[in-house]
DNA sequence: TTTTGCACTCTTATCGTTAGAGTGCTAAAT
DNA sequence: ATTTAGCACTCTAACGATAAGAGTGCAAAA
């Protein structure tokens, strides 16, 4: 037997083997020892020989065994090493692209968007699927409209440059009459359109200082009006769940109160968002494994994210979250390319 | 023994043992045996006069049990008879009251305030809790506003009597200037203020068909786009759900399966939605037991509901859903109350 | 270096066995 | 006429023993 004593260059047939030895256990979940993979290979090698060849994976740490007498299966790091290096992922049957492209025509609001893809993308791989929703901190503002209402009431819109509308109503100490109103807006909108929420927030709080004291207060009330309207909108960092149910009933996952704490982890969004974030500045798709996400719900878990963007600008991150034993080649190029794909669908808009 | 032939009478003493049997079961989810019941009741009776007495029940189809050496339990009609008329609701603690009350202030929008009271209701019951979303067609509109953006789009803005206010962005054929959307929104004001969506919806097509060749092109266009806005905002028939995973690891409940089934159930809507529809016109709390529900996933849970209304208008139902063995007892008072603050939470916005 | 052969380990399924809980029935007691 | 005690009977859950099957690791042969 070949052993490196320090470097990771493993010989190609040991690695022929770990891969095939991966391959298997996703297919049917089961452990697999040298008998059944002699057999399942056709080649002509013998158990024995693959037994040794585990023997040495083992070692290295990208194999283990449930207990003595139980095949082998990939550890984490097995299958750090099996995605990284080993996977040829394909490309999409053409199928699946007119599938995702279908889904996603038609639907007006991106709220609704959201909803589709995540849906859509559970659906295709079977697992549970997160879509972070765009933020909106990304998009400019393109108008701001004031509406009265009746007592001293005013409806404060947001247009956003990607259509979406924001609104808020809040209640003034007098009433303003209509002239008044157009007149503030029109102020607000030569000030702030084009800019992001977050300019936006920013340069508010210096313009209401520097107007302290000599300046119109009608000015006054409605950088007041529109500040509260954004304060209270911001939707950021949050996302759309789809699919949970396909996590139920894995294999190997019997356990009804791991599967609990799962779920209310997917409820609490906290740490599954932190998650999210950690890739929103990644080329593409990037992959957690097991321990890897550092959170103990997910050890038997792998996430598959990517970001997904629109001219150029990142808007967030969509993945799926599955069971470390779940088919890489297949899950990456779907979330690759339904990430594409969402972002070319907020374009043309 | 007496054995009334065909009325319900039954006497005091085996309504009260089958009061007993139930509370036990409900509080350690376990058949119950005469011999336990007879030690923990403490009442001069022996075993033997307590077989006797669950064999009638059984005859009767109050009781059942999982096989020859079991305890017994209820049957769905046997928690109706329970539920019916040996149960004493009482009222709620103080606490609880309170904590129901705190959590609902301080909510500024409809969404987050059914929200908010979903996971309040499924937190304090330890159950999956549902509240639909109110009836829009039941609030009435307010006003009417027309915002003109660029190219051609014009955003239509509805304030309804709740104060939710519902928007959307149409295209038009042609652009049309600030005087004439002004115009357009006045006579939309002037003809539908008051009437809730329904009422437009029906009357919009019998002015669109009067007006078809005599009047102004814009007022029909106004009327489109007014209708084609209504039409696609009805998020009528849509609920918030929380606390799912609080029927996770119900002891006896042990099959993944049906627990999937169930999941997917609340994740499609439409059963559910139906059977909370089916209590909208109760007069307070509505409970379905097991198979009454007439879905079979439903068939282990019980579901409490009750309407909440405010102002004199029912908008629509709130309720838990958990296991057939759930503690009634405290579960409808707190469905009861949580319905009425909602409805006056409504009220004071 | 690979293979064969073999002893060994561990899991899983199956089968009896047993203890415990609970019932139903009959006969005695109230 | 009810209620109770006694008792035989049934069914489940738990335990242990056993056997089959899968897989390993090692030593010696190829």
């Amino acid at each position: 037997m070949v052993r490196p004593k320090k470097s990771q260059e493993l010989p190609e047939r040991s690695l022929f083997l770990f891969k095939s030895l991966v391959d298997h256990f996703i297919n049917d979940g089961q452990p697999v020892g040298s008998r059944t993979l002699a057999r399942d290979l056709g080649l002509d090698i013998s158990a024995a020989t693959i037994r040794n060849v585990m023997s040495d994976l083992e070692e290295l740490g990208l194999l283990q065994s449930p207990h003595t007498s139980a095949g082998r299966i990939p550890t984490a790091r097995g299958y750090r090493l099996f995605v990284d290096s080993l996977l040829r992922v394909g490309d999409l049957g053409n199928d699946e692209i007119h599938r995702i492209a279908e889904e996603m025509e038609a639907v007006n609001n991106t709220q609704n968007l959201m909803q589709r893809t995540s849906s859509m993308l559970s659906d295709i791989t079977h697992l549970a699927s997160v879509v972070m929703l765009p933020r909106i901190e990304q998009s400019t503002l393109n108008q701001v409209e004031f509406v009265s209402l009746s007592d001293n009431r005013i409806l404060v819109i947001f247009v956003m440059s990607d259509n979406e509308v924001q609104n808020r109503i809040i209640h003034t100490a007098r009433k303003y009459s209509a002239s008044e109103l157009e007149q503030a807006a029109n102020y607000l909108n030569k000030m702030f359109t084009g800019k992001d929420l977050n300019d936006i927030r920013k340069n508010m709080l210096a313009e209401l200082e520097s107007m302290k004291d000599n300046v119109n207060k009608l000015m006054q009330a409605a950088i007041e009006m529109a500040q509260q309207a954004i304060h209270t909108n911001s939707q950021d960092g949050d996302y759309v769940l789809a699919g949970e149910t396909n996590l139920m009933g894995v294999s190997g996952w019997g356990d009804i109160e791991r599967l609990k704490r799962l779920f209310d982890t997917f409820n609490q969004k906290r740490d599954i968002l932190h998650l999210l974030e950690q890739s929103i500045n990644a080329k593409g798709v990037q992959i957690f494994i097991g321990e890897e996400s550092g959170y103990e719900v997910l050890d038997d878990c792998s996430i598959v994210t990517s970001p997904y963007e629109s001219e150029g600008q990142i808007l967030g991150v969509l993945g799926v979250i599955g069971p470390t034993r779940m088919d890489y080649e297949r899950v990456i190029p779907i979330v690759d390319l339904t990430a594409k794909m969402l972002g070319s669908a907020l374009n043309s808009r």
